[in-house]
DNA sequence: ATAGAAAGGTCAAAGAAAGTCAAAGTCAAA
DNA sequence: TTTGACTTTGACTTTCTTTGACCTTTCTAT
């Protein structure tokens, strides 16, 4: 068993009371004797969107790192539209999805249109296409997870 | 939990009552136990317009600083921040817009999820900032335009 | 008018967390 | 036995907070 388990498991278990938990990072490394930033590791591999958690951070004095795990109930088609987004996703591909999602009735139009207007348009134009295709990904992930 | 964050919590209370307070800046330091100065800190760094507060103060024998929630009308609200949002969004300036949008009851909570889903998180932070925070710019203008 | 007292304001340095990144290590599969 | 994915480590960076010395404004008593 390596270290960034043990991590990972303690992580989860102190999630499984109230669906989220607050740590020090330096405090939890010094606990569990490891460097601060495998902490950072453990997250960015383990708790990510596509594992269904959220992450919220902040630094300096009273800093905190907070891992709150989205609720599953709703449906695996969340996680399986995740999974199907790899690291990049064009315009194109991303409003087929959306239209599938509307076709298959699990996403109502307003919503659409609030997908849309965050994910499409002169935004993404703005920028260097390996950048705004990157962005819109896990953009559109982070929705998906938070808002269907 | 940090100073700043009960002293914040201490005006915010004090504000409820009638929507606005007026407090003596060294007497509450003294109350709380910190020196004065933090109080501007937590003023400048919490009661922001940007989080819709407005802040009048006086000095000399008498002084004060008075803490008022402003309510402003919802169209003009909408246009003030499009307008006074630039070409570049760091995520804090983003989040103490939407509160600001959320304490004005110009915006739900629902609404505030789907913005912060579309606007924070890593998908910014695996690009470079200067990317970053220009695409958030262009994205909240648009989706306030389109969803508020 | 004026001096001193009584506020509040500013700023920069030091401190406290968390974030990033790349180099080096491990280990199993091909 | 080489490769590649995953892990471990630590130096450096960024962000937020705390503190204190010094500044400016206003009031009040003379």
């Amino acid at each position: 068993m390596n270290i960034s388990n043990i991590i990972a498991t303690m992580i989860q278990e102190m999630i499984e009371d109230e669906g989220y938990t607050e740590i020090q990072r330096n405090e939890l490394a010094q606990k569990i004797g490891c460097v601060p930033s495998q902490i950072n590791y453990v997250i960015s591999s383990r708790f990510t969107p596509e594992h269904g958690y959220i992450v919220e951070s902040r630094r300096g004095g009273g800093g905190y790192i907070k891992i709150t795990r989205a609720s599953i109930d709703r449906n695996s088609i969340k996680m399986h539209i995740i999974n199907s987004v790899g690291i990049s996703l064009s315009e194109n591909i991303c409003k087929a999805h959306l239209k599938n999602l509307y076709d298959n009735d699990i996403m109502d139009e307003k919503t659409v249109k609030t997908f849309l207007s965050a994910l499409t348009g002169n935004a993404y134009r703005d920028i260097p296409k390996e950048y705004g295709d990157v962005i819109r990904a896990s953009i559109f992930k982070q929705m998906i997870l938070n808002i269907l």
